[in-house]
Formats: structure tokens, sequence, C-alpha cells
RNA sequence: GCGGGCGUAACUCAGUUGGUAGAGUGCAACCUUGCCAAGGUUGAUGUCGAGGGUUCGAAUCCCUUCGCCCGCUCCA
């Protein structure tokens, strides 16, 4: 998150349009809602599914190192300890009794000072506090400004009705105790803290009617724990070889403290997952002699045997920046985010965000992380099962090596060994079983929200422009500009007149030669502007309008033939009814 | 969860000191041999977010609750 919010209402216009148009509803509205999740109507259904499916054709059919998997959003709740999110999702957490500001129970600094408390507290407004304020002076601090800060804190969180903070009265002050590196106050406000309390970002159901503790499972967070959960089953029937990946679409669920920004901080959501497994670099410099590292201006654009996980990582980001352009998301709307080392979870070597130039802020579409080989590890030791790949080529490799060879390998492993505590038994453990051919992936792994990606599609396709037709007269045309590729709606088909049967009729054969191949709209109300503007709104890219020409009036050469008008330059062609379908494919795939 | 703002037709919004709803857009039907929200005629629509209270009477006053937007811990 960065970049200031735009000063225009553009976000408003977007959810307004989108209700209005029928391409995002809040759930259960006629309920009153509630609150993180949204539907997608008719038109909102056609744009998810088809970038649903352009990430499925990019990531796995047009890829021959990639497979699919579809697993269940409920899966055996140890899966979650395994993969942490058990402990890192239910944080104990506490709260500032003063500032309501939450900290998580172990993130506590310890602090010094005076325990001080004041009974209560009162303004000239007429307003006042009646409870008790405990709070920590800090060593050193002075009374005075102690107060004053006090009266600020108290005054933020009373909100307008306390008036000034100056004016607040505090009584009943006293001094309670002095205490030492205390972990019961605050950081910031140095309020007292409540007693810790779980905070749980997973969702919660039972499996079985029983519904006792025993039943308690988790509806995902993310769908990548499935793909590591079925790397084994995937491996034993699909006959997949180390570098490949595993993707997956699925339903993902947190509950979010504070949803948010229509539809981009939500609790039910779609993710769009690759884990893409690739060799450690200790086997690619087994079997090869070296490992390719990262350099700028690298040639990313085809994998190479010898790359280290670092071009691996690279290569992702490349990949997925050219699948975004495919879908008219240029490199003017993105932007990127590097994690530094502070950023990172313990288990990454390298995380990068891509980021959309949203209207509330630049915030992340997709992390792109190098997570090492973490995941595989964890379930292999939570399962018992044996999660490690076997590599003919390493295992060919290894067996042509001599045994001093091998021995200063161990030693040139543990001499650059990137894990500081790791000992040289871990090390000579793990480079035997690399010697045997045995290795546990490492992975690269591609997030992305559909949602997310939904959104920014929307965002970076709306746009308002001034018209101004012949008489002068100047008005707002509002158009969704979607790539083609993924617009609800490919192609309007309206017969100019609807009171003419052979025009409706013409209309009508075309909306059915069309019809089998793309989403087709068929349309013969009102002015023919009106319509073109309809399906402006929507985003649908051409616009077909059958006339009397059509029909073979006039002097006859326009006998079968059309207008064809594009949405985004509103230009009109004459085009054979015989050549619209070649013309619209070669545009939608 | 806390503070601030908001909730009236599909959308954007009016609605006076309490007297049971209005505009524009949109939508529907018809007319029109004509291509950029065109023109004409006609028409439909509201538990005034929900629940409760005060009152002879509540969109309006009070309480509760739900949702949305903006700020605090989140990272698809």
């Amino acid at each position: 998150m960065s970049k200031p919010p735009e000063t225009d209402n553009r976000m408003e216009k977007i959810v307004s349009l989108c209700k209005r148009r029928g391409i995002i509803f809040q759930s259960s509205e006629i309920y009153g809602g509630i609150g993180g999740f949204w539907d997608y109507g008719p038109l909102g259904a056609e744009l998810k599914r088809n970038l649903r499916d352009t990430w499925w054709r990019a990531m796995t059919r047009e890829r021959d190192d990639v497979v699919g998997l579809d697993a269940t959003i409920i899966m055996h709740p140890a899966i979650w300890k395994a993969s942490g999110h058990v402990d890192t999702f239910a944080d104990l957490m506490r709260e500032c009794t003063i500032s309501n500001k939450r900290v998580r129970a172990d993130h506590v600094e310890p602090q010094s000072g005076s325990i001080m408390r004041f009974k209560s507290a009162k303004a000239p407004t007429g307003w006042t506090l009646d409870r008790e304020v405990t709070i920590l002076m800090r060593q050193g601090e002075h009374i005075e400004s102690f107060r004053k800060r006090v009266r600020q804190l108290i005054a933020q969180n009373a909100g307008a009705a306390a008036g000034k903070p100056e004016d607040i009265e505090l009584q009943g002050e006293e001094k309670i105790e002095v205490v030492e590196r205390s972990v019961d106050f605050h950081p910031e406000s140095g309020g007292l803290l409540n007693e810790a309390r779980p905070f749980n970002l997973m969702l919660r159901t039972y499996v079985g009617p029983t519904a006792t503790e025993n039943d308690i499972a988790y509806l995902r967070p993310e769908t990548a724990q499935a793909i590591f959960a079925q790397f084994r089953n995937v491996c034993d029937s699909s006959r997949v070889k180390v570098p490949f990946g595993i993707g997956q679409i699925g339903k993902a669920f947190r509950n979010e403290v504070t949803p948010k920004n229509f539809t981009f901080r939500s609790r039910e959501f779609e993710q769009m997952e690759l884990e893409f497994f690739i060799k450690p670099d200790e086997a690619v410099k087994l079997i090869h002699g070296k490992v390719t590292a990262w350099s700028e201006g690298a040639d990313l654009s085809e994998p190479k045997p010898d790359w280290g996980w670092e071009m691996w990582h690279r290569y992702w980001v490349a990949q997925r920046t050219a699948y975004y352009a495919s879908i008219g998301l240029g490199a003017d709307v993105l932007d990127y985010y590097w994690q530094s080392r502070n950023d990172l979870a313990h288990y990454a070597r390298a995380c990068v965000d891509i980021l959309f130039k949203f209207p509330f802020g630049t915030d992340e579409l997709e992390g792109i992380a190098a997570r090492g080989s973490f995941d595989l590890t964890q379930h292999q030791n939570h399962s018992g099962k044996q999660l490690e790949y076997f590599d003919e080529e390493l295992k060919a490799a290894c067996d042509a090596m001599t045994p001093e060879q091998k021995s200063s390998f161990v030693a040139e492993t543990f001499s650059h060994r990137t894990t500081p505590h790791i000992s040289l038994e871990e090390i000579t453990a793990t480079c035997d079983k690399l010697f045997k051919g045995l290795y546990i992936p490492h992975v690269i792994e591609p997030s992305a929200g559909l949602d997310r990606l939904a959104l920014a599609i929307l965002a970076n396709a709306f746009a308002e422009e001034e018209v101004t037709d012949e008489k002068g007269k100047s008005e707002i045309r509002t158009v969704l500009r979607f790539h083609p590729r993924i617009a609800p709606v490919k192609v309007g088909v309206f017969p100019l007149l609807k009171n003419k049967p052979e025009l409706v009729a013409k209309a009508r054969e075309v909306v059915a030669m069309l019809r089998p191949h793309m989403a087709v709209f068929y349309d013969e109300t009102g002015a023919i502007g009106r319509r073109y503007r309809r399906q402006d709104e929507v985003g649908t890219p051409f616009g077909i309008t059958i006339d009397f020409e059509t029909l073979g009036e006039g002097d006859g050469s326009q006998k079968e033939t059309v207008t064809l008008r594009e949405r985004d330059s509103m230009e009109q062609k004459r085009i054979p009814i015989s050549k619209l379908l070649p013309f619209l494919l070669e545009k939608i795939l």
C-alpha cells in the first residue's frame, strides 16, 4: 500500500456501475448484507470466468511442465498445523484499554516507568469518562508532557464529543508503582493492555454431525497447501519430472479483521496458485557442475537446465508480467515490490509482489515467493510420509563421482551454507541423500487473487470520456475498455429497427451463427445509439448492426454486409457477414 | 473490536419546525427507412437499511442492530 488515494470518486462510480449493470452485488443484500462477501452478477460471472480461463490456459494447458489440481476446501486439520496456519493465524492478541489498538501478545516490547492511574476525566463540552485509565509514564518522561499525552490519547478515542485535548480535565491522578521491563503496556500509547486472547483468521467449521471440539476443521485460508499435500500423488500418477508445477484455482477464506476497498479484501475469495517445483541448487550443481545465478539482463525467455532458484524466481516474475500484459494490464499500471530480508517470512528466500495501481492506492495483485523446501519438508515431518523426489539424472551424475569428489562437495556445501545454525551432520545427511538422487524439491509460488484481478481489470477498464456530437452537444460516455479476450460479452447484435421483421430475422441469423463461439448479446429496443452506449458501459468490444442494405436495398452492392462498430474508437465499417466469425475469433482468442 | 461519516426507486440524490414520498437518469410498451445515451406518446417501481420506543401521527425524535465508506493490527 502506498500512493495517496485519488481525490475523485472513481471507486464509487465503479461500485455503482457494477451494481447497476449486474457485475458485482453485495452478498445477501436483501437481508442487509454480510461484511466481506460479494457476489458476481450475470456479467461479473462471465468476466471472472474469462479471467479464470486465461490463467488456467496460460499456466497449465499452454505449458508442458505444469499440471492442474482441484482440491477440496475443507481438508484434514493437521494440514494447517503443518503449514503453520494454526499457529500464525491464531495469534494471541492484546488490546490497549485506552486506544483499542491491537498488538500481538508476543510482540510487546518491555517498557519501564511508573504506572499511573486516573479515576475519571471530563471536558467542558459536558463529556465525561467514567472509568479508570491506567497508563505507563515512561522512564524519563516529564510529568506535564505525560499528562498532555494522556489528554490527547483520551481525546482521540472519545471522538468529537470530548472537544479539544487541552480542555480535558484529568481527575484522581494516582501513582501505583514503578515497574521494570513490563510487557503489560502498549508500545505506542503506553496504555494498559487487556488479557491476551486468541485471534483466529481461519474460518472454522465442524465435520460430522456431532460438532464437538474433535470435529473442528478449517475452510482453507489458501489453496496452496492442497498442492503440497497431494504432491506425492501427482508425482506418482502423472509422470512429471522436476522442474514442474501444479496449478490450482479455487476459493479460500480468511476472517479478515477489516474487509475493505470493495472486493479487494474479502473474507471469501478465489486464488489462482502455482507451485513450481525445482531442483535445489546443490542438485543442479552436482548435475551440471555449475548453477546459473541471476544477473542483470539475463535471458529469461526459455528455462535452462542449469538455472538456480533465483533464475526460476525471476523467470516466473517475467512470465506473470507477460500474462498481465496479455489481458490488458501493462507496465504503466503495474508495480513491483521486492520484499527486503526483514519483510520475508523466515522460510522464504525472496518474494516479489506484483502491484496494481488501484484508485484507492497501489496494492497487491499477486505474490511470487521463493519458498525453498519449507512446505514439503513440513508436510513430510508432520505426516511421516516420504515426500522426497527421486531424480534419475542426479543419481546418474553422482554415481560417476569419486568418494573424494563427494566429500569435497560436502565440505564446500557446508562452507557456503545459508542457514547459520545448520550443523555439519545435517549437511552431510542432506548431501548423502543427494548422492542417492533424493531431495525435497524447492518451490517457486506465484499466487494471485482472482477477485483482485477482476477488480483491477474493472478499475483499469473504467473510463469516462467527453464526446461531442454533430450538434456540438457534449456529454459523458462511460465505457469499460476490457481487452476483448476477457470482456463478458464479445459482441452486440442489433437490427436497426425492430418493427421490420426482415431486419429482426436477419439479426437473429447472425446471432445464431456467432453464439456457438462467443458470448453474444441481442438487443432490439430503443434507438441504435442507445444500444451502442449500453454495450459500451459493460465493455462489449464490438457491435453489429443489420440495416436495409444488408437485405439488398439500394444498389444491392452491400447485400449481406453489416455495420461493425468498434467500442473504443466508435468507428464503423462495413463487413460481409461471412467474414464476421473469423474477424471476431481472431480478436477474442 | 474502537473513532468519524453514511443508509430514501435499479442508479445519483432532494425531502423544511414530526402531518404516511419526489427529481433526474435508467427501465418497460408503442410509433419512427435509419448509426452514437435522438424525438414523440404511455407506463411501472419504494416495508424511507432492519427491529423496537415516544407520539393522535415518524423518512424526520430516542434506543438497539445490520451494512457501506474513511482511519488503527492484514499481504490474494
